[in-house]
DNA sequence: CTTAAATCCGACTGATATTATCGTCTTTTG
DNA sequence: CAAAAGACGATAATATCAGTCGGATTTAAG
């Protein structure tokens, strides 16, 4: 799985719509300079969003977006899945995406790609809006914190 | 982590090389027939393995490739990395490749991701070509996984 | 009924990565 | 010396990414 800027972009998006759902629409103006993303860029992201059925939005002066169902009923998964089009590392292991390998029958190495998809694909389709933004645990060994990047969080 | 092409075809010479560690050398026509790989396309790659330390080269008649050291000394994971830069989903969960967001501070999904890289990187660390060769498990049968959601696995 | 704020739509672009291909040169050994 | 092999540098077609742009339409407030 590679995360696109695009899909990052959806995800910040999305889960500051959930964090207001049930209230007042939010214009791309505002959720695009919450989030840090270019207004002109996340105008193309909301309308495909929107196309999936993910958001909802109102026209004209106080519009602006709202998510069109329950924050538990979106994943990231779906979110990675329709931008990135594969969730699998290699389309040899892919489910949504299958392509198939002239070496399938005799590649060794198949199986560990197979593995990380499997983990990857399973939290990815329980990791609802509501769950993640909720702070529930994503794993069993969820460590503490993992410090990347030099001067931690 | 997306695998490209590039990576496929090293890590397919790369368990024929192993295969025949200790024997002779194989050319790249030999290689790319039994492994279904454009010949011209190896050579460059082969290229990049050797300048890594991975193969050695003998040239000329009966010439060909070999490992340059165990099986057991190289991962998959180091040969991801050094083809497609990265073993995490997006930069900012990478130790190796970190790249700094904006939104790192207040993000409700990185740590998703950062599971995900953790496990992925596992897996790919102890991915030896030997011990993927010889078919030993890889993962640590973590199938009790956490649910997120509220209808489980 | 005008106007300002918002979404909607389609085209376009520049940069970079991917997936190779090609021509030529050098090295080795039977 | 000839055949087979690797070494090296250039080129190229295509795809993807990450936006940008111009203008049209919708809506609520004044």
């Amino acid at each position: 799985m590679r995360v696109s800027k695009k899909t990052d972009y959806a995800l910040r998006a999305l889960f500051t719509l959930a964090d207001h759902y049930g209230g007042a629409p939010i214009p791309i103006r505002e959720l695009a300079r919450r989030n840090d993303i270019p207004k002109r860029f996340l105008e193309q992201i909301m309308l495909d969003l929107k196309s999936q059925g993910w958001v909802k939005s109102m026209a004209g002066l106080r519009g602006g977006y709202i998510l069109s169902k329950s924050p538990s009923k979106i994943t990231m998964g779906e979110v990675v899945r329709h931008f990135d089009g594969i969730l699998a590392p290699i389309g040899c292991v892919s489910v949504t995406a299958y392509k198939r390998c002239s070496q399938e029958p005799v590649c060794r190495f198949r199986r560990v790609f197979l593995d990380a998809r499997n983990y990857v694909t399973g939290i990815m389709e329980r990791a609802t809006l509501a769950e993640v933004a909720k702070g529930s645990p994503v794993s069993k060994q969820e460590v503490s914190t993992v410090f990347i990047g030099g001067d931690g969080i």
